[in-house]
DNA sequence: ATTTGACTTGAATAATCGTTCATGTTAATA
DNA sequence: TATTAACATGAACGATTATTCAAGTCAAAT
């Protein structure tokens, strides 16, 4: 499946993938740096599986990339929502979210 | 029920409300000014009781405020997310949502 | 006092989403 | 090349959420 992010997909449908305590916990570490999955998940204590499930929909949402580095998997915040001024911020293009 | 709007509210749950199409076009619309019902679907188009479910939501949620006005009842942007400086704006406390 | 207009509510159903479990993939190591 | 470590996927199930339908409220007009 493609990126989400593009003139067809709504603005609610974006604010949906965001509207998740473990999603956004996993974004909020990466607006600070790249980091693999178990390190994503060091915090976060579900199941590898369950954050493997959403990892993908940041990834098919456009939110996430992701890029293997050896048997790990380095996740890193999508350069098309990066928010260059702010680094605190998610730009889903339809708007703006940034936090504290 | 209370407004969703305080400490222990979490940020996805009120990003959860937004993360809607019919939601987040009354919303566009009271960030301009505060309307009636019949006002705000006259641009929606949908059954006026699914109108109203919604903005029940909205109103649990701390979004809008809601008064009598005649037999009419008017819907205004609650004050405490009106974003003062700019008017294109939602702030949920935990993060704050700018449209262009 | 009844009717009408403008909305709200509750309950039932339909649709979507999150979670789990079993299995699959890929790359390094033995 | 078999094994293990790190992660992904698909299908099944349970929990939420959206939508509809029927009934209810509240204020103004008749």
């Amino acid at each position: 499946m493609p990126c989400k992010i593009d003139t067809k997909t709504s603005c609610a449908t974006l604010l949906k993938v965001l509207a998740d305590e473990t999603r956004l916990a996993v974004l909020r570490q990466l607006m600070k740096r790249p980091k693999h999955v178990a390190e994503i998940n060091a915090t976060l204590g579900i199941e590898q599986t369950l954050l493997s499930h959403h990892l993908k929909t940041l990834r098919e949402a456009g939110l996430v990339v992701a890029q293997r580095d050896g048997k790990a998997v380095l996740y890193s915040l999508a350069p098309e929502v990066e928010d260059t001024r702010s680094g605190k911020a998610i730009n889903l293009g339809c708007c703006l979210v940034s936090f504290k």
